[in-house]
RNA sequence: GGCGCGGUACCCAAGUGGUAAGGGAGAGGUCUGCAAAACCUUUAUGCGCCGGUUCGAUCCCGGCCCGCGCCUCCA
């Protein structure tokens, strides 16, 4: 079974496929960089990231396009407040976001494109728009789309205009528009903005590229005038996406994506995620508080994007719970010697088998992302059973890793690098002199003072000779030590095994 | 007001017209010097409420209640 995904603007299930016959053209909405990313941004991205991984592991190349968008209204605001250039502002925030996506382990785009590195595409764009006059231009020098000349307007997301009157939530004072829905294709240059280098001098005037239009210009800029899927957000549905056709279609004539892929809203402890709320969580937060990178990756897709998450730190200590069996047993696979056949071996090959099949139908099922997490740990638990009664072969053991390789081809959390990526938002927070949003734990396990590795291994040796020799008492007093500064130890007959908790 | 989504065990959460996946937590047990890990047992005669269709509905239809999202910058 192929690739299937829900379609926005059919209301479909539908399956994804290259329309070139080589590469998916994906182009993805990515931040506008003003600020640091929240969770609720990192839930589209993330499961941007499974749609990626889900299509390489169905053979699809993929040719994705995300833009950053590093001009507009917020970073023309917060870099005038900062007396910086628009430039250096947002310089600071795209790098924190590919941080932040390098911590939850999300793969890169094939290509980023910046708006204030394209604006000539848009501009010439907003002319052939100009030449229809579906673009017109307004006395302050702004540039408009004209609604009414682009029939299938809210096609995308089913909204009758017919039923809308203008003025109805749209303040008609504001501007000099036609119509209270036209929106803005260029925005004219005001005198600050030409101070921070938020405008550009071209044809049209000088002003700087409205938002919508930077997607459009792009998008086919990088990928033609038709491509495959577009992504975002739900909420950018209305009005950008639904924009963005208009743009593209009244200027091409041709359809401008066949498939629309939107990520539902998540919600913090029951409700939306604003500011005012308290309930506004940026990636860097939750690392300084103590949780773990993977968590919260695994954690924001365990459940399906079209639903609705909860998110809560209740939910978020079960994903660090659950992720760290997932790698006991990733770890146990791999380091345990396992005998060459067994009489158990053909019921449990066989299920094997059922898991991975049910694993990879799930997710090609409209990423069906619960149900494929259940099915690895149904393996998980049946080749447990085995292994702790011996009956699992060497062979069922490599076909387990072979699943287990396909499931972290997709969630990528059973490498541990949860240390490092704290360490690195410690250091952050040092650097900005942020410290006081610091969790102490983490300080006392992740800062300079915390154990080395080296000097946990020496206490760990320590202890397997005092083991060795029978004094428990010295044996447990080290592990004691080891746990208060955060170090779980276990001991098998493979050995001492230590973790930090 | 318009459009849309959801209400499943203590919590999170899949799912199907034929009798409820998975995870987490709790309790009991096995193993272990003790732990940890792992495994076993246990936790919904019922899937918001009321009707209807059907041999049969948690799943289809209608109504109601509750929660949430979008309609405005927003992932």
């Amino acid at each position: 079974m192929a690739l299937e995904l829900f379609n926005t603007l059919s209301g479909k299930i539908e399956p994804l496929y290259a329309s070139d016959g080589h590469a998916l053209r994906f182009y993805c909405c990515g931040p506008t960089v003003y600020d640091f990313g929240h969770i609720g941004n990192f839930r589209t991205f993330l499961h941007v990231d499974v749609l990626r991984r889900a299509a390489r592991l169905n053979g699809l190349p993929l040719h994705h396009v995300m833009n950053i968008t590093d001009v507009d209204d917020k970073i023309i605001r917060n870099a005038a407040a900062a007396g910086q250039a628009i430039g250096e502002y947002s310089a600071r925030f795209e790098r924190a976001f590919f941080q932040d996506m390098d911590a939850l382990n999300i793969e890169r785009p094939e290509e980023i494109a910046r708006a204030t590195e394209n604006v000539p595409g848009m501009v010439s764009l907003i002319e052939r728009l100009a030449a229809q006059e579906i673009a017109y231009k307004t006395e302050d020098g702004s540039w408009y789309f004209r609604i009414n000349r682009f029939p299938g307007y809210g096609k995308l997301s089913k909204k009758d205009l017919e039923g809308m009157e203008d003025g109805a939530r749209v303040d008609l004072d504001e501007y000099d528009k036609d119509a209270a829905r036209d929106f803005a294709l260029w925005k004219a240059a005001r005198p600050e903005e030409i101070a921070s280098q938020a405008a550009w001098d071209t044809v049209l005037g000088p002003g700087r590229p409205g938002w919508h239009i930077e997607c459009s210009a792009m998008a086919m800029q990088y990928l033609g005038d038709s491509i495959d899927l577009h992504a975002g957000g739900e909420d950018l549905m209305f009005p950008h996406h639904e924009n963005e056709i208009a743009q593209s279609e009244a200027a091409t004539h041709k359809p401008f994506a066949r498939h629309w892929f939107h990520v539902r809203f998540l919600l913090v402890e029951g409700k939306k995620m604003s500011k005012s709320e308290g309930n506004f969580f940026t990636l860097r937060d939750l690392l300084l508080k103590g949780y773990r990178a993977s968590a919260i990756r695994f954690l924001l897709l365990s459940v399906p994007y079209r639903h609705q998450l909860n998110f809560t730190f209740d939910g978020l200590t079960e994903s660090t719970n659950a992720v760290e069996r997932l790698r006991t047993f990733h770890d146990r696979m791999r380091k345990q010697a396992w005998p060459e056949n067994t009489p158990a071996d053909h019921p449990l090959m066989e299920l094997i088998r059922k898991g991975d099949a049910e694993f990879t139908a799930a997710l090609n099922d409209d990423l069906n992302t619960a149900e494929a997490r259940a099915a690895v740990f149904d393996v998980l638990r049946a080749v447990n059973t085995a292994a702790d009664q011996g009956s699992l072969s060497r062979l069922a053991a490599e076909q387990t890793l072979a699943l287990l390789d396909k499931f972290d081809s997709i969630f990528a959390v059973l490498e541990d690098r949860d240390a490092e990526r704290t360490r690195d938002a410690l250091a952050w927070a040092e650097a900005e002199n942020r410290l006081d949003q610091v969790s102490p734990e983490v300080i006392e396990r992740f800062g300079s003072g915390s154990l080395a590795d080296v000097e946990i291994d020496a206490l760990v040796a320590e202890r397997t000779q005092a083991k060795q020799q029978r004094n428990f008492a010295r044996a447990d007093a080290i592990r004691k030590e080891l746990l208060d500064k955060g170090i779980l130890l276990e001991d098998s007959k493979q050995g001492v095994r230590w973790k930090r908790k």
